[in-house]
DNA sequence: GATGAATGAGCGTTCATTCAT
DNA sequence: GATGAATGAACGCTCATTCAT
């Protein structure tokens, strides 16, 4: 039979290399970087494990790829193109963000706070090169530029506290991010509450 | 010398057996239960590894035990005694706790807290016994009813929302607790005014 | 395009089979037999690995469809015509054909010397098949016969010892092949002093 | 049971090391570094492959050590300080100097330039580290200036060629190692006439 | 015919566990 | 009791070989 078109050809691998990342990213994030096994992720993906070095080189690069794969993917910049554009106060579009990052939701668009908790632990791994580490850095300076207007003008309504709002927003996330990695299975159970309460943090 | 009577045979076990636990704690809280090999704990309680067979029968024991063990130690029984006693606001002997919760300190009586991360992060590993895991439940329960007349107290004094007494530790404790997991290196600068904001979540 | 007849057919297979057995000889002189990868030989043929089985069985029957071919091409018989024809003292072809011998030099004509050396480090490898192994005493054989006359002649000139001439080549191709197995760059410096030396070899 | 006294663990410890590297030296000469495989110096010593990792710290290491430990077994040096005390011609010490080298005998003694051999092989190992192939370059020097005050002796004595002595023994080396590598046994049948015919190299 | 995706055996290495001393 | 030698399963990774297209 005829080969596969160069076309058909990318088209195919990069399904599989979706498929692989998509896999690695469930795994890693359920086990993080050290624990997970190449045969862990080639069974999510049912595969052998020998294909995946068909597509990556090593078990780093699946990390490393598979995190910028994952970020591109959530394109949280889009999410808060939007989410700053809707009338709504301060407070809610926090709160808005708060269910968004909370939500035990395992669409591939939630997991991105996961991984967030999967590159800070990484933080120790000798092992894991530094621009893996770097991507974990950045995603949090994102995450502080794009949240710093709003909280101005939470600060403007008056609904949040006047401190630094450098401090103010590094705290909200670190406790989200804490949250997150920790499995927010248990805050289901009273939600919106819980969500609420938690506003507090920055509130007047 | 005249051999040792069974008393003070038993007594000796029984300091081994402390001395390897301790050890145990200390390397199972600065690595995690999978990352903490047999030779760590061995090496911090300077003996050889095969000795730690003779008082455990595998690394699974010797966690079980070595948490039952912690958990007896810290006393956290006589900790909340204390607390109670004090003549302090609610609000004050919160900030208390919560501020001992978080301080990172690495005498045995604090490495309890950390121990419910060590212990939470194993709900996904299956090689634990359950029996294992539960430790993390009933530690749970017990902050659950040694903070429970704390809160009524704040909530009689006026400064505690006045929702069901479950709830509002259940949310601070899970906070408290992932912020532990997740490290409090990152709390330490303005480490007061972090406290404070985290009590909010709970304040009227 | 009209379809190709048998006989193109043929021709085309014949073609491909010759291009990949030029580059595996090249790829497994510069490697050995162990270190060359299937890999290495198809990307020498500007192919696919996968064709490479199109056209042999497995690695060891490239080796041995290779030497057999390359045996055949370098076609040492007409060298060896060529090089008796020539108005030459015996000494002076032996000199002429050692420094034919030891002269690195990548083309397909005095690869010949160096495969005799691949072959022979073959003989402890147990997967490769007693056939190929036998082409080394083969060519062993050939060399022997085609230098014989030679080593009469210099024998008659009185140049050369008179010992069995069996013996006296066998240790001069010994020596030969030897210095190719192990590499002859140490000897291009003083290229001509070295081949002088290794002539008295067998002189009288 | 008493566990063993220190003496008693080194002097077992030791043996295993020796054990260890004696299977190695004769693996690794029979097969080079890269074809060998850790399983196949363990079972050549009759144990685990992971029992080799108790007492080498990698593949590298074993190659190294064992190096080490050969050529200080072999001891050449005490080898040439009585040869060169023995009322010989020089051309009678090179004869049995090559003897002694060719001589295929598998007791450690004579392991040592089969190992030069491996060592020189190693050149274009990347993965070998320098200290290691520092060894071979140490040992080639070492030879040299052994070998050097003899053949002066024989160039004063009249029966070795007056070039330069370096580039006298140089060749003289490279062909007895080259011999070694490519292996002996061929040249048994007629040994001593072999051997007469190569001191012919360096002879007037 | 031709490609390269896919598999799995095998290698170097680590580590929990067992056992002789 | 105490040591550390010894084992073997398992992991990250490579590569000869097979197979769908």
């Amino acid at each position: 039979m005829a080969p596969l078109t160069e076309e058909q050809l990318d088209k195919k691998r990069e399904n599989r290399r979706n498929q692989i990342m998509q896999s690695a990213i469930k795994i890693f994030v359920e086990n993080g970087y050290r624990f997970t096994k190449m045969g862990m992720i080639a069974k999510e993906a049912n595969i052998s494990h020998g294909l995946v070095y068909h597509y990556f080189q090593s078990k780093e690069d699946v990390l490393h790829e598979s995190l910028k794969w994952a970020f591109d993917q959530v394109n949280m910049t889009d999410y808060f193109i939007t989410l700053k554009k809707r009338e709504l106060s301060a407070l809610e579009k926090i709160k808005e963000f708060t269910l968004f990052a909370l939500l035990p939701n395992f669409e591939m668009n939630h997991y991105v706070f996961r991984l967030i908790q999967v590159l800070s632990s990484l933080e120790s791994v000798e092992e894991v090169p530094k621009e893996t580490k770097e991507l974990y850095e950045n995603q949090g300076k994102f995450y502080m530029e794009e949240l710093f207007p709003i909280f101005i003008q939470g600060q403007e309504e008056g609904t949040i506290i006047n401190d630094d709002p450098e401090k103010v927003i590094g705290l909200y996330l670190k406790v989200l991010s804490s949250l997150i990695a920790d499995g927010t299975e248990d805050l289901i159970e009273n939600f919106d509450w819980n969500v609420d309460r938690l506003l507090h943090i920055i509130q007047k």
